[in-house]
DNA sequence: TATTAGCACTCCTCTATCGTGAGTGCTAAC
DNA sequence: GTTAGCACTCACGATAGAGGAGTGCTAATA
């Protein structure tokens, strides 16, 4: 158990790192406001957090600076909670005014706020379309052997492909084949589709038209709806200005993580809710060494989820990038349907 | 003008240069195969070059390097186009493979495959949808007061949109304006569509349902069609591998440059046909200093253009980008209807 | 006259050395 | 338990010298 003065300690270690980037020495810290002992007394307290892990040092004879534990411990037990400025608010509520914007285009410049106000990168994960259920199935015929299917979900999102057309097809076929359609399959969720497709509505359409050759199986096809366009980024370059930062491979990394959409799936939590803090070798990538990655949830209606996040060195401003994660999600949750 | 030897020397230079990124010196140049002057002629001769402009020193006894206007003379008379290999041909063919890929899957997968034959970085401007015409265009109500206007082209783009609905409206009301809208604007291409709809079915639907308030000002504004997703990035990250791009300032203008999809927009010439290259600061642009440009254009249809490019520094393969984008936008041209 | 060998000179790059200063750990005094 | 004092460590920056690649010029050569 740590004594109040080597939390006080700690806390001042941290803090003054993650606003200078710089080792903290004892000097240091004895000149700051509010410290009552002696550069001697704090370079002991200093050796013993180093000897419990929550210190470190660059080398024999630098100042310290805080280990993945010691930052662990400080967004554990040390960070209060900082109140939101009225500034950001206004910033974040900004996105709200213009009410009739699809989700995508709120998503898309959540983005750009959140890591204008940060000044780190931030990644939003969408709302997941596999539970959107379907509202209305319509094919629009394009040329004689090419339509295209359109998929509308109850949240209003859209889903299309490309599709071709047999041809012994008429045009009253695909009527007859879009009205089976909205009959068997309407308010099913995407992540089904495919499965009551071939159970319910296959059948009923080959008994009706004679003819069912997977003319359907893009767009019901599950994977087409999680991969690719459901990740948005926001100040990618925001990264390149931090000090940690300055090693080109280090960036490299971490940009080719990001192209990976595979890959950064893994740095959000799963199913869960609230604000979550990893820190650098939590976080189980080699990318992200010297990263920390704060997430938090939204909820539009009242199953899907999405996750809003903002990536930075270990050495971030946690304080507030929580309490505006934290803001962010909840107006997300509020204010969209 | 140049003489035969000149022109002779000029090119191992560049070719070799291309190739190391190292300044080139005379001896290295004399023991080139088909190289029959003594290391002393060829001293004599890079002066001449020098002066002449198509040479630089990085500093006084360094071999030479090209000078942008020495980029510009090689592109100009001494660029062989290279025949494409096989492989490369079978890598790009790949594209067209499964024959029911939308336009903008096949684009996406174009700007990947470009960056990874090059080991540049790729952007390709999607095709101008504002030349679309609607073929049809429905509206789909998901609440009360809100729905999602369609539209879908004739080249099976789909554009969607959130719109809300006035209180007043019924079911019924809606059927009519979609009635009206698909009598009066199929065939219209989208950039049109906000005038004809002011002309010509504002009032009819006024004289329909006696009310008109601007419902569908959203879906018809044009300005919605032209910004954001119409350019797509392959191999962001390649550029780091270049050793002209190992300055982290550079690195940083670049990327901010191509956040700002307005910038990178002036860098495609406008309305030109065929391959361009533009080297340095050609591109009148500060980020760009350093860095050449390749575009070529495609066609889809007769009338939508877009272009396909290649960013990377001065030094880059012009003979194998050349060729890969010519082969690559008259494939695209041919492949997609 | 064009070409080439020879040579002095330039300047980048790499390595080693050294002084400086911030910071530590330890000891002894308070 | 706390603090002052001091020797020690080590990163960092400046300085200097050796090595080497390359140039430009001059004079000899074909």
């Amino acid at each position: 158990m740590l004594t109040n003065r080597q939390l006080q300690i700690l806390q001042v270690i941290i803090d003054d790192f993650i606003a200078t980037a710089q080792p903290v020495g004892s000097r240091q810290i004895a000149k700051k406001d509010g410290m009552t002992f002696s550069a001697a007394t704090i370079r002991n307290e200093m050796a013993d957090l180093e000897d419990l892990g929550y210190l470190e040092k660059t080398h024999t004879s630098s100042g310290r600076v805080p280990s993945e534990k010691g930052y662990r411990f400080y967004v554990d037990h040390l960070l209060k909670p900082q109140v939101i400025t009225t500034q950001d608010i206004k910033t974040i509520q900004s996105l709200f005014q213009d009410r009739m914007m699809e989700t995508e285009q709120v998503i898309r410049k959540s983005a750009a706020i959140l890591s204008d106000l940060t000044t780190y990168t931030s990644i939003i994960l969408g709302p997941d379309v596999q539970l959107h259920k379907v509202k209305q199935f319509s094919i629009v015929p394009l040329t004689a052997d090419s339509a295209v299917a359109i998929i509308v979900t109850d949240n209003g999102h859209v889903e299309n492909r490309l599709i071709s057309i047999p041809k012994n097809f008429s045009p009253s076929d695909i009527e007859k084949v879009v009205n089976i359609l909205n009959d068997r399959l309407v308010g099913v969720p995407l992540e089904q589709l495919h499965n009551k497709l071939e159970q319910e509505a296959a059948a009923v359409i080959k008994q009706h038209i004679g003819t069912y050759d997977g003319l359907l199986s893009s767009i019901f096809d599950i994977n087409n709806y999680q991969g690719e366009g459901k990740i948005y980024y926001g100040g990618k370059t925001n990264m390149l200005n931090q000090p940690e930062f300055h090693d080109l491979n280090k960036v490299r990394m971490l940009m080719e993580l990001m192209e990976k959409t595979s890959q950064i799936q893994t740095i959000f939590p799963l199913d869960e809710q609230g604000i979550h803090i990893r820190i650098g070798s939590e976080n189980n990538h080699l990318a992200m060494e010297g990263c920390s990655v704060i997430t938090a949830s939204y909820l539009i209606g009242t199953e899907q989820k999405g996750s809003i996040a903002i990536i930075g060195p270990t050495r971030m401003d946690y304080k507030r990038v929580v309490s505006i994660l934290d803001f962010m999600s909840n107006e997300i949750t509020k204010r969209i349907r």
